[in-house]
DNA sequence: TATGAAAAGTTTGTAGA
DNA sequence: TCTACAAACTTTTCATA
């Protein structure tokens, strides 16, 4: 299914994922349309893949997981095998958050979220252990200004 | 309302972190509760604050938002208002997904999601006319290894 | 093709055993 | 706790523009 996104699929996607709480009925007045209008709509957004998913978002303070780490990372070894081998090692490892490949002088950004320092200190470990890298430099966040999930639309 | 997370809270919370649209009942079997019960405990959670909100992630790449940049900021300037008139800038902004105050020597590090190189300009433009920085290089990501909500619980 | 109204089917929240 | 009920919400159907 392929979609142009109209100035009303931009609101509804705006207010859901500001607050995917409100029922149709609400969020079908919000944007100037009949309860089933608006469902269907959204059916649609959800099918063309526009909504990826809908979760809940959990206070990491709350559950103990105060402190979020960035690593830089640099590496020596730039074949597809390494490559494969630190992407697997990202995606089974639950603290790493985000891992991204860069431009520039520093290879790979990794966030983390971890409890503490000793946690952070742990989860590098088992990093180093199961993947090699050149340079591992770890950035603590002291401040979090913005965190959102919320796309600009 | 003060609360101590048990492993059933722990499981709900995981399963909502993945997929919030699943109904009480399914959750509930799921984590072997009867609806209601799984309802109460979903209420709690979300009272005392570990559920903060529910909403839709949306798919960047279906909405043109193709590239995510890394700015590493350096400031001179460390005084309280200094950080007041970025971290105002960062909210106001709504490319900008993420702020950080770090250690280390860089001071700042921005996450920011833009359709492509000339929307990042744009928006850096936007930026460094609003706050003043010593330092701020830029880093493209070329690759998402990977991108999630879900915390390690 | 997209809408709105209404009816049918689910789920949610509450109250009583 | 559990069960049962009422309210609210979601989804289908159908008629219309």
């Amino acid at each position: 299914m392929n979609m142009q996104l109209d100035p009303i699929d931009r609101r509804i996607l705006r207010l859901l994922q500001r607050d995917a709480s409100v029922s149709h009925d609400d969020l079908g007045a919000q944007v100037g349309l009949s309860r089933n209008a608006c469902w269907r709509r959204v059916r649609a957004l959800e099918q063309a893949g526009f909504i990826k998913k809908r979760v809940v978002l959990i206070d990491p303070d709350q559950v103990g997981l105060g402190l979020t780490v960035f690593l830089m990372i640099r590496t020596d070894r730039h074949g597809p095998d390494w490559l494969d081998q630190f992407a697997k090692a990202t995606r089974d490892i639950p603290e790493i958050l985000g891992a991204y490949r860069m431009t520039g002088d520093l290879d790979y950004l990794v966030r983390v979220r971890v409890a503490d320092v000793a946690a952070y200190d742990t989860l590098y470990q088992k990093l180093i252990r199961r993947v090699e890298m050149a340079d591992c430099s770890a950035s603590f966040v002291m401040e979090e200004l913005k965190e959102t999930t919320e796309l600009p639309l």
